[in-house]
DNA sequence: GGGCTATGCGACGCACAATGTCGCAACCAC
DNA sequence: GTGGTTGCGACATTGTGCGTCGCATAGCCC
């Protein structure tokens, strides 16, 4: 079934084939891979293709250290099929401004062929000064940016491939006080990516319990040979609300009751806290306003609330108010009792 | 300058230049981009090319109301050209989850090829059960997720494709009190997505200051045929130090001295406030620790560390301590009177 | 309506590009 | 050495990419 017009997209798929720089791909496999999807090509003119035509237009490189030849893509290099737009381009931007402090450098790392495949574009379209747009788009974070944790480029790939394709991995790892190594293997069951930092979350061999590793705390990991163990009855979702990681949720939602200030009220209207909530202006008061929300029992929405300070006053649900007031007169109490004596 | 090996890099460039589908290329213009490339080629193959490999091949469409046939590709078609790695696809996942939080979705929408491209490849991946990675990867926001502003996919077109083009835009406008609809000519200058909502910053025709317009409440835009004013002293970093937006930031970093509980020492150790920071114990304290950092002199930091609640006492700098004390008492002083008024 | 232009499309034919085959060389394993 | 695997140059054949021509259709202007 060589239908003749079937040469462009054969190199189509070929090229898609070819893995970007750490991976390589030999040309027997490759044949391979092309006559799984019905390409049924003789060697030579894969050789041909590749060693002529491909690589002379493209940045694919050759490892011929080794007989059967191995074949890579430029590690950036990125051909977007139907090209970005414009619009797409200036979103890609902003989502690498809200990224870069959300998840590990490495990471974005991951996805900067498609962040450098924006930024050419837009600095191309606006051809008279380059990078116009740069001085033009800004995203400015939720909360405070910490300085996300450098992990090792290998360590996430081998752990993302172990953990997608249900593969164990022998890691060494740093333990938290920083002065042991230890190597364990592990049975990769959920990554969850918090803050700055990301964990693994895996069974260490031969036990039952599910226990977090850090990432950036592995120094070494590399695919096992033990078979992997699932976890059957595991629910991610379940687990973090279980407070895995200090976002204890109980299942139901709860009425939130406050007395907002009215920037707190402005906020809310244009970013609503839940998609049932209502504010109303309480009469003789200085801008206040009632605010009425069914809103989820878990510890971000409490910190949220804290965050907003003076200008939000709870009135229910009681266990909030309690907590915010305690609160309150705990710092209270560390600045009255530091300042006479701050030893 | 028709060299024979061109044929697939022609195809490519073609693929290229059609758009997505809200946008459309007649076969002429086509042309004329692909001779601006160097490729000088027959209308008869062009059309050819188009209606019998191109389209065939490809999820592309054809407009053939009006004579000059207009093509387009399938709206969420999408194909990288070395095809998505695991570790990337991951990655993407991720980003996808922080961003729902933080971009209005019509604005994440605008990824939405590349998001569902990396979930196909994951679900083809594990061949076994579809969308197990699903169930195993998880973002945890970094603050409370308020309901991001929906935007109008249109308005998002227009607007950003004004910034980046330097052009004026029509835009009809909810006013903040919701009431009044208005029409004004807007020149951009920039745009500021913070929190769930996004703002462009622009004049209004005729004056000379900046403003802030909610993109969630522009109900309607299109280019305008009014030529485009520039700032051209505009600096949108500038713009937002100033405190445009609640942040203002001093011009200098500061020292910051604090004792830090138990559990905010370990969050620092993994992802640090700033690369100059120290943390060591106190002693003769019950896990309490000394931290020393230099940290911008911003909003951001300071609600970061009120955040942190009675877990953190700021020793300086003193302007932080006042606040923050002052705060304290703020907030009891509202339950403390509320408690004896409202029970 | 007539003529002009722009566009799409079928047909034709030539040149040359794509591909399979063969033979040889290099390398590795045993 | 021997056999298997892989890369590569050469060659012949096939057929396809592409320019060209002619015709049909649809506007547009006078």
């Amino acid at each position: 079934m060589s239908e003749p017009r079937d040469t462009l997209f054969r190199y189509l798929t070929m090229l898609q084939l070819i893995p970007r720089f750490p991976g390589r791909i030999a040309t027997p496999v490759l044949k391979e891979k092309l006559a799984e999807r019905g390409f049924n090509i003789d060697t030579r003119s894969l050789q041909r293709d590749l060693s002529q035509k491909l690589s002379t237009q493209f940045p694919i490189g050759c490892d011929d250290s080794q007989k059967p030849y191995r074949w890579y893509f430029d590690r950036d290099f990125q051909c977007q099929l139907p090209a970005l737009d414009v619009p797409s381009a200036l979103t890609l931007v902003l989502a690498e401004e809200y990224l870069k402090g959300l998840l590990p450098p490495v990471v974005v790392g991951q996805l900067s062929p498609h962040f450098t495949d924006a930024r050419k574009l837009l600095d191309d379209m606006s051809a008279n000064g380059l990078s116009q747009w740069a001085r033009k788009v800004r995203a400015i974070p939720n909360g405070k940016a910490l300085i996300p944790a450098e992990i090792n480029e290998a360590t996430w790939q081998t752990i993302s491939q172990a953990l997608l394709e249900q593969k164990a991995v022998d890691v060494i790892y740093l333990s938290r006080t920083s002065h042991s190594e230890k190597a364990f293997t592990l049975h990769p069951q959920g990554i969850v990516s918090r803050h700055s930092a990301t964990y693994l979350l895996a069974h260490v061999d031969g036990f039952k319990d599910l226990r977090q590793f850090a990432l950036h705390r592995v120094k070494q990991a590399t695919l096992s040979q033990q078979p992997w163990q699932e976890q059957h009855d595991f629910d991610i979702d379940e687990y973090i609300k279980g407070g895995a990681f200090g976002y204890r949720q109980r299942p139901s939602d709860v009425v939130l009751e406050a007395d907002i200030a009215k920037p707190v009220a402005w906020l809310l209207q244009e970013t609503p806290l839940s998609d049932t909530q209502s504010i109303e202006a309480l009469p003789d008061t200085d801008g206040w306003y009632r605010l009425t929300a069914h809103v989820p029992d878990d510890q971000q929405t409490l910190w949220w609330l804290m965050g907003m300070g003076p200008n939000i006053k709870v009135a229910a649900p009681q266990a909030w108010r309690e907590t915010i007031k305690a609160n309150a007169e705990q710092m209270l109490a560390h600045y009255a009792t530091e300042s006479s004596s701050s030893s």
